[in-house]
DNA sequence: TTTGTTGTTCGCAAAAATACGAACAATTTT
DNA sequence: AAAATTGTTCGTATTTTTGCGAACAACAAA
């Protein structure tokens, strides 16, 4: 952990940070569009789509799991991936709460 | 750069990882939810609202600044902080349109 | 002019993220 | 049993992130 143990952050703004963190590769959103497109697809189709070597596409994977969005299930010799539909929503719900403040039409008063 | 400029990535899902990137920390969440909910505020304000030291929150709305989510202006002996709302509807609507898939409320049909 | 207030920048340290190739494990195919 | 396929894990290197205190700059106040 990088940031101070000092209390202080509100659970809701750490996970928000934890979902948004998962999201902060370019990787990783390729990842989660083709398969929210899909519905399940095995590792190796998602090598495919990227530019990237197979053990940095694991290590992804691995990331976005860890964060709740994707799911893993072994199917000899494959291993398959998918959306993790419920914790797509709470994500979802997330930051569509945040985006959302009241003060959107507001324009910016200062700072030029 | 961390990952490589090997093309591959769409501009759109680089934007999006960019922003999501700006928000993957509490300190960073903290900061918009309590610029948003002001219209202005200056950095001893902000300050206060964090549990770590001034240089270290300098270095988290710098990085706001370079996502573009917040402008800062000069107000002698102040400095002032306040939401890009322009670049804030932009990420909205790209955050939107990620989590908007067609597919959410069926089931995750794999991975147990 | 000296002092105080307000933030930024510098220098540094420690940890985490990104990336790769090679080695490995598990299963299937031959 | 040997070989091939599919992914993960290991070891390593590089870069980025996070964080802090101290020094600094700019302006205001005394």
């Amino acid at each position: 952990m990088a940031y101070t143990q000092s209390t202080d952050y509100r659970e809701e703004e750490i996970n928000l940070a934890r979902f948004a963190k998962a999201l902060g590769h370019p990787a990783r959103i390729a990842i989660l569009k083709y398969l929210a497109s899909l519905d399940t697809c095995c590792f190796g189709d998602i090598h495919k789509e990227l530019p990237i070597a197979k053990a940095t596409v694991s290590q992804h994977l691995a990331e976005l799991k860890d964060a709740g969005l994707i799911r893993g299930s072994i199917a000899p010799p494959r291993v398959n991936y998918c959306i993790d539909w419920e914790n797509w929503k709470k994500a979802r719900k997330l930051f569509g709460d945040f985006w959302e403040t009241e003060n959107n039409d507001r324009p910016s008063p200062c700072c030029q």
